[in-house]
RNA sequence: GCGCCCAUAGCUCAGCUGGAUAGAGCGUCAGCCUCCGGAGCUGAAGGUCGUAGGUUCGAAUCCUACUGGGCGCACCA
């Protein structure tokens, strides 16, 4: 907080002189870090920019700016380096003394409602690895959003009328004969979890609609039936889905990741949200119908005027085919209105589950009354919806829907947070049993298939770490005195630790190209790294309270703090760096690139081991000297426990 | 055909709105536990930033064209 107050008034000063002495308006100052510390702590190029539009040369523009400069508390000093540059040095002492108070303190609340939606997982089948990035990446957000003072509202979406659903319902019904007695006895049986058994069943079901083509057809009846609430059939999707989402929850919570609602798609249809969208939609003008032509009898979306969708062969979108029913595309704009409070009807609500901790989990419902008890959700301001790349055309549709509509603002602030997909290795892929062809084992990754079957399950991926992390922990002597299940415990913590970071260290751009031995290392670059070196530092200051030696970290010390000289460069880049991280939350949020937290915390806990091996703490006699180190740890501490309780990286008492 | 994404060290990736000598992890090699925990630390080797032009005082970063790879562009969800 302190850094980027020092940041802004910095700039404001910079640009009133160079309009004072130059009469020239800079709108933006780039100040960042040098890129060595021995160049100062912040620097600009700012009068290499000014050269030509002054026509003086840089280093005599400097030399003029820097001259009796008025520079913000904590900066001590300024000078001119390297081709023109202003090169700003802290006051390192009072600057810590002034930033260990307000390590990781938020900026000012915007308070704006705000909805997330993420995982969104078809509840049909087990969730993979490639569910797990989305809803690591949807929950770090919601953190991070709640963390900058945003109201989150966190919104997983629930197809329960999709045809991937039908189809598992297809399979019970025709290829094994079962109805709702049976499937219950499926869902009942501890021996295979239900989500397990319907993945095999879904690539089963998949293999007999390719040698039964004329098998489609009870696709589409179900489907039907599913959608009318129709019959036993009707039922029987309901129950599958039910318990899928159940799983999948249970799956999620294994990483700490909760929702606050559950809206499902039966309900959207139940409610009638699209055909008062479709009303809006013919009012604006937004879509017509189709008199002639290739889509004779459906309501499209013209899209070929907007520049996003110019030069394409198909600009125009169906929203209602020629039998009357509506597409998928239609839906999802009417469900976007609704999560902007601009549909004028809403769903009811029941609760689904209260978590552990307490917080409920609420559904939609079409219960004739709504749970009183129910918050108000929906109305935000800004919707995030995280989905894959793939999708990124539809949202593109839908975001163009809202502004046809008239509601710019919503178009604006319907934000597509997308990822690149998760694949596996070739030699992943082999592992589990995939055969691949000469092509597929010559590629850098393959892709999963939940249609074939082919993919890495989220609960068996987190089995493999936990076990791995639960031997590490024995093997590692640190355990003595541990039952089993406190091992195991400890050993959940580290797997969790090791997948969130996992999923976030990697650009969201970038294709996961998922190995098995990649992902259950737990050295280097990796979030057991960031827990042990947090570990340590909790470590040192318990070792410490034991032997009675005074850290002098408590307020009267920091009071009575006089760092003045005694920093070193190692001790105070660890400082620097923990005053980074507030802006780098923003940064991350504001481009969506998770990954920049991680790596500004991967760079700050390497500084601090590095630190911790040249700077003993514990058995430092001379008091001003423990004093100082003890501060760059303290420093260190809370930046760390903060920011990965921000990413929901547990840290365990010792590992 | 049109659109989006990716290409940086042997491998996996960083590189913030253009800025100073392109950085990590893994792997390889050489070291470090009578000293707060070795899931650690120190050092070494390793890079024509896909190619070719261009803009700029300055380009891995911006523009253009190409090459290679991936993904989209349904009256499917």
């Amino acid at each position: 907080m302190i850094l980027e107050q020092i940041t802004a008034q910095l700039s404001e000063t910079l640009k009133s002189r160079v309009l004072v002495l130059f009469g020239h308006a800079v709108d933006r100052v780039v100040l960042q870090a040098p890129p060595r510390l021995a160049m100062g702590d912040l620097a600009t190029p700012l009068c290499l920019e000014l050269a030509k539009a002054l026509k003086r040369k840089p280093r005599e523009i400097a030399e003029t700016m820097a001259k009796d400069l008025e520079l913000p508390t904590f900066v001590e000093a300024v000078s001119v380096e390297g081709a023109g540059y202003l090169n700003f040095r802290f006051d390192r002492g009072a600057f810590t003394a002034a930033h260990i108070r307000t390590v990781m303190e938020p900026g000012p609340a915007p308070g704006e409602r705000v909805i997330v939606e993420h995982t969104n997982i078809n509840p049909n089948k087990a969730a993979h690895i490639g569910h797990i990035r989305n809803a690591v990446l949807g929950d770090t957000l919601v953190r991070l959003l709640r963390w900058l003072g945003y109201r989150v509202e966190t919104q997983n979406y629930i197809d329960d009328t999709g045809v991937q659903v039908a189809d598992v319902v297809v399979g019970f019904e025709r290829l094994q004969k079962e109805g709702v007695a049976e499937v219950q006895k499926h869902i009942d049986d501890p021996s295979v979890p239900f989500d397990y058994y319907c993945w095999d069943l879904y690539s089963r079901m998949a293999v007999y609609y390719q040698e039964n083509p004329e098998a489609q057809q009870w696709r589409r009846d179900t489907l039907h039936r599913i959608e009318n609430q129709e019959g036993e059939t009707a039922q029987l999707a309901a129950l599958v889905a039910r318990a899928i989402v159940k799983q999948h929850i249970a799956t999620m919570l294994r990483l700490d990741i909760t929702y606050d609602l559950l809206p499902k798609e039966s309900d959207i249809i139940h409610q009638h949200f699209w055909a008062r969208a479709f009303e809006m939609l013919k009012e604006s003008g937004a879509i017509t119908l189709e008199q002639e032509g290739k889509h004779k009898g459906c309501w499209v979306m013209k899209l070929a005027e907007t520049e996003q969708f110019e030069g394409m062969d198909e600009p125009d979108k169906i929203l209602v085919r020629s039998n009357g029913t509506v597409t998928y595309t239609g839906k999802d704009i009417a469900y976007q209105l609704w999560k902007f409070g601009l549909l004028d009807r809403t769903f009811n609500y029941r609760k689904f589950l209260t978590y552990p901790d307490g917080h409920v989990l609420w559904e939609s419902s079409h219960d004739s009354e709504t749970d009183p008890a129910a918050p108000k959700f929906g109305g935000a301001k800004k919707v995030f919806n995280v989905i894959d790349v793939r999708q990124s055309y539809l949202q593109k549709v839908v975001k163009e829907g809202l502004r046809l509509l008239g509601y710019t603002r919503e178009a604006d602030n319907s934000i597509h947070f997308s990822y690149e997909m998760v694949a596996l290795t070739p030699a992943t892929a082999k592992a589990l049993g995939m055969e691949l062809s000469a092509e597929d084992a010559g590629r850098a990754y393959v892709e999963m298939s939940g249609r074939k079957g082919l993919g890495v399950k989220a609960d068996d991926l987190m089995d493999a770490m936990q076990q791995k992390a639960t031997d590490a922990v024995r093997d590692g002597g640190k355990a003595e005195g541990l039952s089993d299940e406190e091992m195991r415990a400890l050993g959940r913590t580290v797997a969790v630790a090791a997948l969130r970071y996992f999923m976030l260290k990697y650009g969201r751009n970038k294709v996961i190209a998922f190995d098995f031995d990649e992902a259950l290392t737990f050295e280097g670059d990796s979030g057991p790294y960031l827990q042990y070196s947090t570990v340590r530092v909790h470590n040192i200051f318990r070792k410490m309270k034991e032997r009675g030696v005074d850290a002098l970290i408590d307020d009267r010390s920091l009071d009575a703090l006089t760092l003045n000289e005694g920093l070193t460069d190692e001790m105070w880049e660890l400082v620097r760096l923990s005053a980074d991280m507030p802006a780098a939350i923003r940064r991350a949020v504001d481009s969506l690139e998770l990954s920049v937290v991680t790596h500004q915390l991967l760079e700050l806990a390497q500084k601090f081991n590095s630190f911790y091996h040249k700077y003993p703490i514990l058995n430092e006699k001379d008091d001003a000297e423990r004093q100082r180190r003890a501060v760059c740890a303290e420093v260190f501490r809370r930046t760390m426990t903060k920011t990965l309780e921000l990413l929901a990286i547990p840290v365990p008492e010792r590992m």
